[in-house]
DNA sequence: TACAAATAATTAGTGTGACAAATATATAAA
DNA sequence: TTTATATATTTGTCACACTAATTATTTGTA
């Protein structure tokens, strides 16, 4: 095989990975969900580990610092999470899901687990997992750190 | 395997992706290849098909006409491309490689095979086909459309 | 204590991506 | 021929990614 043939990945890569968040952006339009793709991946984890800083949780869905804020931001304006000053730490907040937060996870996470699945027609549970070390592998020659599971 | 722990590639395919550009653009950057990852796929796809209209080459890289009227604009700006009218067509354009920008795409080509060898550490052949199927599988369900290749 | 270095978060600037709407021109149908 | 429809490109708006720089605060050290 080629180099040529072989650097390919990337450009498949980036247009999966494209037509994945437009797929489900469309979806979440549709079924009128109030938040994009990127805003629920915060709801989500905000939902799952508590009280968070906002480093904590950038370091959790791996986007960095500016995005992140900028995300809060826009879930704070819909209501969804509030920035609570930390106690010990004057610099810092601690993210804290407000109760329509806690209703819009509880509501939208099995309509969006459906809207997960449609991807994987014909492809069966050794595909996934074969995906996942692959995309795992590459990961991380490209970061150079170690990836917890 | 729960619903749950499948929905995961989402996050997964995201991340990589965001991390295969992030690494190839530190590397042009480092490399003074003055273009960005995008500029350089388009620069690329015209120095291979030679004149092209923006659709065409929208259909060529998956980007959509407004994302690539923003390149173009760039990469004229630049000097390496430039719209001529198209002679039967007054909505069209041709888009022609300047000779910077062929000089461009000839001295950048095979640094960026290099670049993107990285990502396949540990990897092997028959890990790229399967990765190829993969993406290539996903794709199609969520776009409904058949595909080429 | 005082001062330098590290950390948490934000702001600013540029590029890209998706979607909707607008403009100009070409083609097809009545 | 007139009108309707389709096509090529652009513009506007919002969201996200990355970099660099900034502000405020904390921690480490002399």
């Amino acid at each position: 095989m080629t180099q040529e043939q072989f650097a390919k990945y990337s450009f498949l890569l980036d247009r999966t990975a494209r037509k994945v968040k437009q797929y489900a952006q469309q979806q979440f339009k549709q079924g009128d969900f109030d938040v994009t793709v990127d805003q629920w991946l915060v709801l989500k984890n905000l939902s799952e580990h508590g009280l968070l800083s906002q480093t904590e949780l950038a370091n959790l869905v791996f986007k960095d610092h500016p995005t992140l804020t900028r995300i809060i931001d826009l879930l704070c304006k819909k209501g969804y999470v509030e920035r609570i000053p930390h106690p010990q730490d004057r610099r810092s907040f601690q993210l804290h899901l407000t109760d329509s937060g806690v209703a819009k996870v509880t509501s939208l996470r099995p309509k969006i687990l459906e809207i997960r699945e449609k991807a994987w027609e014909n492809l069966n549970e050794n595909d996934f997992d074969e995906f996942k070390r692959i995309l795992n592998t590459i990961y991380q020659n490209l970061d150079g750190q170690v990836m917890e599971e």
